[in-house]
Formats: structure tokens, sequence, C-alpha cells
DNA sequence: TGAAGGATTTGT
DNA sequence: CAAATCCTTCAC
């Protein structure tokens, strides 16, 4: 069976062990339909993994307001607001009751994107140089227009916001390394991105 | 009911 | 290296 149709990444593509999907979002497309209708679009280019067992994980305790769609099945959309100031974007992976999401640390935008963006004239003074406009989680959410309202519902076009497969032809090498920020579960490699992207947050 | 602190970013 | 800024979580 299909897990992709009219080249859109289903949600049966999410239920798997976090640690397998999210080195796997490299080279898939983030899109996200803005309020004028307008088709923005990033490759996915650093993950995070944040699963079950795990100390960093916003599930690592028990079911809250905020973690719920963590812990709901594959395929849902879990933003939280992060330092009062910035959102986060997670894709939620493997079963219901099992908490875990990938964290979309980075995108590298295309042209089209870029071009639009670039119009709304306000970003491109504060974002600075635009290959770097959605480097780093609470970026790339502020530049595509992503808060809690999205928190729960399913990655889909209904959303406004869904994931495409990568290009027939996308390939690229992967680093994996430790997660940034955090203060508990730092040995784990649980951190992916593309080599050499200039888009990563943090190489 | 209150206090501590956070999966970040930016500027000093 | 510290501020910004507000919500969530946990302790009392």
């Amino acid at each position: 069976m299909s897990l992709s149709v009219g080249s859109r990444v289903l949600p049966g593509w999410f239920a798997r062990p976090v640690e397998q999907v999210a080195p796997e979002l490299l080279g898939c497309w983030l899109v996200r339909r803005s309020s004028s209708g307008q088709l923005w679009r990033g490759m996915i280019v650093e993950t995070e993994a944040y699963g079950p067992g795990d100390p960093a994980c916003h599930g690592y305790r028990k079911v809250t307001n905020r973690n719920r769609p963590m812990f709901g099945p594959p395929g849902l959309i879990y933003v939280y607001l992060i330092y009062g100031i910035y959102h986060c974007l997670n894709l939620v992976t493997d079963a219901e009751r099992i908490p875990s999401a990938v964290l979309i640390r980075a995108l590298e935008l295309d042209a089209a994107t870029l071009t639009d963006l670039a119009q709304k004239s306000t970003e491109g003074k504060t974002l600075g140089s635009p290959h770097r406009w959605a480097a780093g989680p609470g970026k790339l959410c502020r530049v595509l227009d992503i808060n809690r309202d999205l928190s729960g519902a399913w990655l889909s076009p209904a959303a406004g916001l869904w994931v495409e497969p990568p290009l027939p032809t996308f390939q690229a090498p992967a680093v994996q390394t430790k997660r940034i920020g955090i203060s508990q579960g730092q040995e784990l490699l649980w951190r992916w991105y593309i080599k050499d992207n200039p888009a990563v947050s943090t190489p």
C-alpha cells in the first residue's frame, strides 16, 4: 500500500519508532499554505527525535494539556511555545499512547518561497540572509506562520500544513549527533542534519 | 496559588 | 553572556 498519495506523506508513514522516522524526514518537503493562499515550501534539513523513556521528551512524565498530541496517533502536529517567544514544530510518530515526535529544526526554503516572503517587506530586515530564514526551530515557525493553533491537528491540506516526499533525485549524506539545548538525555545521538547544508541551525 | 524554568534567538 | 517573555509544570 502506498504511503504517499498525490505526493503527500500520509499518517501511516509516521507509524514507526521516532528515531527511525526522524532521519528519513531529511530531504522531505514541509508545505505550508499561507493565509493568502500561497504555498510555501521548505526542504527539511535538520531534525531531532523525542520519544518514550527519554527524559528530554515533553511526554516523559505524563499526559498534560500541552503535550497531549505527543500521545496521539502518528501524523498529528504538536506545536509548543518556548521561552514565551518562539514556537517549535513537531510531527507525531509511532503509535497512540506512545509519546514521541520529531522536532523540525531547520528548512531550506525554495526559491519561490523566498521570493514571496521577501515581499512581505518586514521579513528581510529582521531575519538576515535569506538562506538562514528557516535555520532554527523557532525561526522556521515564525517565518511560516506556525503557532499553537495547529497543535493537535492532522498534518494535512485541511490544516494548511503537510509533508511531501523527497524529489526522486534527492541524495545527501546525513550527520548524526547529540541533540541541542537539553539538560537531560544528552547522550542520545538523536539529531540528524544534511551535511554541509547552509540552512542547518548549528553544524 | 506561586515559583521556577524552558527542545530559542538576538544583540551586547 | 544575558535578556526577552509567557506558559506549563510541580510543589506547598
